[in-house]
DNA sequence: TCTGACTGCTACGGCACGTAGTAGATGATG
DNA sequence: CATCATCTACTACGTGCCGTAGCAGTCAGA
């Protein structure tokens, strides 16, 4: 079962996916939004434990390690959804009370990207 | 964000799930297949900690408290579906990987499911 | 050479979870 | 009635993860 995000975790992997370009620590640190302001050591922690569980890719920007996530947020929720999916048995019956809990707008999407995947592969 | 059960929890709420009836705690201590036999209390404290969460009822019988699930199987992993994508932003980019990833098997059923909600919510 | 920024290492408190002991109540049994 | 088994309530403890951060060392630039 893969662990969701932590709350600053959250914000971090946020910051990064908001920002187009790779950020450095100190980047997260000045586009973070947090209550108390946070120490540079506590974000540079959170991103290394990122970068270990393999969220997020690093790569030396000048002096400093500049991270960028593996996969966008929407790549990130979809495994999410992957995954407890396939721990759940039965998928059948857990999709059928998915879309039954989903508003509408949420099924009209749903079939568009069901009509996609079966064009895709028939 | 609703945070998944834990290894023991799991395999609790999988007991009650597979029994038709409420359990006991005995009950489950004596249905649980696990390596190493657990101590009565230590079923008592991962119940007692699922009825605080919510996710199961229970009723005195006889002097035993008798637990059972609050959602199926199925409707909590559907829940649990529900949780990741209102927390995820964008939806719609969402599903569409979600979808993508799936195999043929689940995205006819996906198809099916989502007809079905269509039909009853035109 | 000094100073500021950055990294690596370490630490610590809180919380959730797995694990269980002890104490007390209560029903059953001899 | 005395004892035993069973059940609940309360408490406790280790571990791991997360948020938080300090300290020491290094290195580039003024």
């Amino acid at each position: 079962m893969v662990r969701p995000f932590g709350d600053l975790e959250a914000a971090v992997m946020q910051v990064l996916w908001d920002g187009a370009q790779p950020a450095t620590v100190r980047d997260v640190l000045r586009r973070l939004q947090t209550p108390k302001p946070l120490a540079y050591t506590t974000v540079m922690t959170v991103l290394d434990n990122l970068h270990r569980k393999g969220e997020v890719v690093r790569e030396m920007d000048g002096r400093a390690w500049s991270y960028a996530p593996v996969r966008s947020r929407a790549q990130h929720s979809a495994a999410l959804l992957q995954d407890v999916l396939q721990h759940a048995g039965d998928p059948q019956a857990v999709l059928m009370h998915f879309v039954a809990d989903l508003g509408p707008d949420e099924v009209s999407q749903l079939q568009q990207a069901v009509q996609a995947a079966q064009r895709s592969a028939p």
